[in-house]
DNA sequence: GGGAATTAGTCTCAGTTGCAACCAATTGTA
DNA sequence: TACAATTGGTTGCAACTGAGACTAATTCCC
């Protein structure tokens, strides 16, 4: 009780609405939200889910591993997501012939039909929310991104190709 | 199979590298687990633990539910995140004299002296997070965040006193 | 004033995720 | 060839989180 006479709680204070990863948590939190939107419903796809089918369709094909990497997300979710995509017949294993440990995946042909519905509406939705930003501001915001990677020590693992 | 001699795979793609929600998202990831490391250790706080005293840092006071609407975080996440703040002292709940309903949040003495030696870590984690980019840059990142947050049409329940 | 509708906060339950132990295949080394 | 160390991937377990039911207090409206 005593603390009333002092404006000691700002002494101690961090303004949050000017702490980037506060910000940046927030933003991505709520962006993620109305993205899955997109694809939960129609397509009964959760997020790890949505990663694997989207870096296949981005690369054609990676091992899990790969994917792993690129997406920064754990290996036991993305090992999940795989068999599950695998058993609903979106994604296919084979044995590399190189390293008999790795499955190489790629998207079966049905997997590749649903993207091609499912990739203009996830476009879509991106347009609907970076609606504000003119192009220009958009790539400052991806190059302030990539800037804010580098300095993690992030190396960009998708190759420009 | 027959997939081969076809490029269906990039008609279906979506170049991942230049999708901002993706880059978004990991790069939010990212930083809140190297945040998270700073106040876990130590301090032994959670993510909504550290949001929880981070909000009531920024406004000396505040209900349960101003700290959800303004970190955008579950209210049972909230909820559980002050009990346990209540628990180890950091935090006290005061009945709100106008409203029996809400409980008004503040932060103990205890919380306060905490809060003066994190506060000065996290935000040296965050120059060190931000350490390549410029002041002009921090300040464009922040205002395109902004600029999205606004195009989603979350209101900035910060104010500004 | 009195009952329906609303709001703050807590609690239980189910689904999701990360960690770590584990298996299998490969590579390095003698 | 044999044996340790490493790497790709899977699985059991524990912790965390969100949804939604629930309680208590308040507001709305007749």
């Amino acid at each position: 009780m005593g603390r009333s006479s002092k404006k000691t709680a700002l002494g101690a204070g961090i303004r949050l609405d000017s702490f980037l990863p506060y910000r940046l948590n927030r933003l991505a939190g709520e962006v993620s939200r109305r993205l899955s939107a997109v694809y939960s419903g129609r397509f009964g796809l959760d997020i790890p889910e949505w990663r694997v089918l989207a870096t296949l369709s981005s690369r054609g094909m990676a091992t899990a591993q790969e994917i792993v990497a690129s997406t920064r997300t754990h290996k036991s979710t993305i090992s999940r997501a795989v068999a599950t995509l695998t058993e609903r017949g979106l994604v296919e294993r084979t044995g590399s012939p190189s390293d008999g440990r790795e499955l190489v995946l790629q998207l079966t042909d049905s997997g590749l039909r649903m993207m091609s519905e499912l990739v203009p509406l996830v476009l879509e939705a991106e347009q609907e929310i970076l609606g504000q930003l003119g192009v220009e501001e958009r790539a400052q915001l991806l190059k302030a991104i990539a800037a804010v990677e580098a300095a993690l020590g992030l190396g960009d693992e998708e190759g420009t190709s």
